[in-house]
DNA sequence: AAGACGAAAGTGGTTGA
DNA sequence: TCAACAACTTTCGTCTT
């Protein structure tokens, strides 16, 4: 890394920057904006089976983002040697067979096809929606055992990838709604809808459904809020819960009152209309959560 | 002028016969 | 498979700051 000076938020310039080596990320800790991914990670591998703690090898570690776990060596198509002399004849026609097989071996199979064409839609729908790189694993994991079950034929890859995408992001809790997916992907809700049950079933995944906590970080985080609002909000949410008001009400919904209940509290106060825009719940869902909340917990907004 | 309010009608998903 | 149902949305006129 650079000297402590060139460390700043690209987006809000703050110097609390938080570098994640597990996910590879490197983001901001006041605007949570991901700055960087897929970094090598300096570390090396401690994972050894015989006590032995020399490395295994360089580079970044093993991921399921690479259809074949980034572990692939390239077989050059210069017929030379690694000091650089020319191959003999023999050796050239065992090269050719070699790199013949590698291809196939690598890409040929129409298993490792759909696997490198749906990380692609992966990666991509994933960058589009602001959605991490330990997101981005699961989902791949998620796709791959789904495609060794054969339940990816006769549905599209994008499809699928939207819908373990989706299932990635409630198992990780990262606050992305369907209407988030619909936002971001071709695939209507109700095809993701069905597709992520289909999956979850056939993978026997036991996925919690969204609490309205999950929503309140992001929440906060696109409308710059500061850190009490959102411990404020939480603290309404505790408080609903032991009074059975969040039962059957969509969990962005109480999120978004939520959160506007503790911007009014505080000196940051955000109108119905903007928080309605950044969660996508509108202003009369909001109006009746608050409501209903400030009814039933007693709050007095002046 | 912007924000909040609430009535009324419409939409899509869940549930249970 | 269908109807009933609750939550949520859309629209819009009115009130408040």
């Amino acid at each position: 890394m650079v000297g402590s000076d060139a460390v700043k938020c690209s987006e809000c310039g703050s110097r609390n920057i938080h570098r994640d080596l597990n996910r590879g990320e490197t983001s901001c800790g006041d605007c949570g904006v991901v700055m960087s991914e897929s970094e090598i990670d300096p570390r090396s591998e401690w994972s050894s089976f015989d006590g032995d703690t020399s490395k295994v090898r360089t580079g970044m570690p093993t991921s399921f983002l690479f259809h074949d776990k980034g572990l692939s060596t390239d077989i050059d198509h210069l017929n030379k040697d690694y000091s650089g002399r020319s191959l003999g004849s023999k050796q050239r026609i065992q090269m050719h067979r070699m790199r013949k097989w590698q291809r196939r071996s690598r890409t040929s199979s129409s298993f490792e096809r759909n696997m490198e064409a749906a990380l692609v839609e992966l990666s991509r729908l994933a960058g589009k929606m602001g959605l991490g790189k330990s997101v981005r694993e699961e989902a791949a994991i998620m796709y791959r055992r789904a495609l060794e079950k054969d339940l990816i034929r006769g549905r599209s890859i994008e499809n699928m990838v939207a819908a373990a995408l989706y299932l990635a992001n409630q198992k990780l809790k990262t606050a992305r709604s369907l209407d988030d997916f619909e936002r971001h992907s071709r695939v209507s809700r109700k095809a993701i809808a069905r597709s992520h049950k289909i999956i979850k079933s056939a993978l026997k995944l036991r996925v919690e459904i969204a609490q309205p906590e999950q929503y309140v970080g992001r929440y906060a985080n696109l409308l710059e809020l500061p850190f009490i609002v959102e411990k404020e909000a939480i603290g309404i949410i505790d408080r609903a819960r032991k009074r059975d008001l969040t039962h059957g009400k969509s969990p962005t919904g109480v999120a978004a009152a939520a959160v506007y209940i503790a911007s009014r509290l505080t000196e940051s106060m955000r109108t119905q209309r903007e928080i309605a825009d950044i969660s996508g719940v509108t202003e009369v869902t909001i109006r009746n959560r608050y409501k209903e909340l400030c009814g039933d917990l007693g709050i007095e907004l002046d």
